[in-house]
DNA sequence: TTTCCACACGCAAACGTTTTCGTAAGGTTC
DNA sequence: GAACCTTACGAAAACGTTTGCGTGTGGAAA
């Protein structure tokens, strides 16, 4: 038994007619009880398992999503693919997962890959190079041939499809808010370059909140970063000799680095600086201070992403003409390093 | 253009059968020039893509691998993952991967989906369960009709096949070794429960260190967790004034978590205590004070373990029959958790 | 004895490819 | 003009399923 086992074999084996063991093994009452129990007996003792490509090719759909992110190691991906499994599973469909590695080239390689056969819809968000190319041929092409995509996270404005995303603006905000009401009134953020969607979205959620503080903006509080492999000796350039009483991080690297320079620069937080994050990953729950931050959660959005998707996969054909934006409310979680200290 | 389309459709079109036109998109010279042309300019017009599918099926293998880990939502794990993607790519090769989030149950389940059809091998860490459960005929299964598994970290030694793993012994003996050329005589372990195969050969390598040393092992050193998720009130319990000058913790969290309580001790790291980890993820990397671990290099991992599945699907039939072992190495990573004091 | 009807099963098409082999049309050779 | 060879294409099988429909067999009804 080196081989899986077909109900061709089986049938010669038991000489009927394939379309006999077919029926006979989904209990048809075209089939007599007799052969019925003959075959599955036979079945059972090969351990006889439906060819999934047979009835791919036959069904014309494969029962698999495909999910496309920017970085597999990276702990709200990850997340977000945890609950994107979730509902799959239960409603009997795989997930095939690929990395773009923040490349153009490998995002379209992986979709169409993923689009001629394997997968009936699409999870995605998008790579940083695709976001700074703004070239979305692939996208539209998948989706001009029948494949639902539902966008998360990174998402395209320009395309017109299922989304899910949080609210960045309104996080940063939320986040901004809540470091002036426990007193901080210089705020710097530590946000990332222009193109990146959600970094931009959540520098305009500061300004709105300072704005609606009546606190004017500073041109100098504001650092972009680049390459955030080396961001803590640019941070630390940044910060140096700074007047500010609080740093809000557009992650939850930059807030760690920050805190790291400032405690070499002698300042203890959340005592002499407060610093908020944002995405509750590992590192914000076991870094000392632990970090408190805006959780986006990751796995809720791979639920939604999910659903719409299996929904629109399954819907009256042409009925699901309309696309739907699902937004997740991101919440505060508060920890050490923005405690009030005096009160 | 709402659906794909397919070779029939082309041919139907420009009025020629199937095979003309299968033949003239890969530039047969059975096919005169002139009707190439046609064809392939159809094709490009229509966006043309062959059907993944209906190729799998038809030469019975789908040029996809798949990866079943225990978790997805892990650092390490992703890491493999990274490192099997991209030799799979390279090779023309497409990654599946589902989580089987520690159950045994979903681990058979996600295992026989992809078997029926849908990989034409695997990459596997099984889950606690099945560590416990010592049931693996699922895999044993898979193997017999014919598909390659490859185990990696997490393996089954009574399961003949190839493996990928680390000296979980040799690391821990390392890490203790480190502990005990920077002065360190008195460690303890913070370690799991037995049944999981690497805390009971890291714990092994730990007691094989101490007796190169001559220096006795002491029961009341030596702590098995077994909820990792409330492994701080333990910890606290288990190191309460207890007389010792290092802590070698099996994993990442139990490192940290071991620094929290000796903070909230008054115990301070490295200075009073030392601490060393196992395995290099976000928190080693960027905690307060950085950990020094051991490296597992999951990257390697990932790429040595897609390698010998691919041998074993690409090699000459039934000459591959012999199963290889591959042993990565681990490497001392010094930081700060760890820094001699006095010299 | 003839007619009819269940019953139990087989045939064949379809999904989209690739590839082997067969063959018509036209040209060349003697 | 017959025999033969190219050239250019088509038919069909195969991969493993599912399923609508056709059909042979036997027994019951008339």
């Amino acid at each position: 038994m080196k081989q899986k086992v077909t109900l061709k074999q089986i049938a010669k084996e038991l000489d009927v007619s394939i379309s006999t063991v077919s029926k006979a093994l989904k209990d048809s009452v075209e089939i007599s009880l007799d052969t019925r129990q003959k075959v599955k007996a036979f079945a059972k003792l090969y351990n006889y398992k439906p060819n999934n490509i047979a009835l791919s090719l036959k069904n014309r759909k494969t029962k698999t999503i495909g999910v496309i992110i920017p970085e597999i190691v990276h702990h709200f991906f990850t997340t977000v693919i945890g609950g994107v499994e979730k509902v799959a599973n239960e409603k009997g469909y795989n997930v095939i997962i690929c990395s773009s590695n923040n490349s153009f080239d490998k995002e379209v390689i992986n979709m169409e890959m993923l689009a001629s056969g394997s997968a009936d819809g699409f999870i995605l968000s998008v790579a940083k190079e695709t976001q700074l190319k703004k070239d979305y041929h692939h996208i539209e092409e998948t989706m001009s041939q029948g494949m639902p995509v539902v966008l998360f996270d990174r998402i395209i404005d320009e395309v017109v499809c299922d989304k899910v995303i949080i609210d960045d603006a309104k996080g940063a905000q939320t986040a901004t808010n809540h470091l002036l009401t426990v007193g901080c009134k210089k705020i710097a953020i530590l946000t990332t370059v222009d193109y990146i969607s959600v970094g931009k979205l959540r520098t305009n959620g500061y300004l709105r909140a300072l704005r609606a503080y009546d606190i004017p903006e500073r041109e100098e509080y504001i650092l972009k970063i680049e390459d955030i492999d080396n961001c803590e000796t640019e941070i630390s350039e940044f910060l140096k000799d700074k007047d500010i009483d609080a740093v809000f991080a557009v992650n939850e690297l930059f807030a760690v680095a920050a805190i790291k320079v400032l405690n070499q620069q002698g300042k203890k937080v959340p005592d002499d600086i407060a610093v908020i994050g944002f995405t509750d990953g590992i590192l914000s729950k076991h870094f000392i201070p632990s970090l408190t931050t805006i959780s986006q959660h990751g796995e809720d959005m791979g639920i939604r992403a999910a659903k719409l998707l299996i929904d629109k996969l399954e819907g009256d054909d042409e009925v699901t003409e309309e696309y739907r934006t699902v937004i997740i409310d991101t919440s505060l979680v508060q920890r050490q390093s923005t405690k009030k200290t005096k009160e």
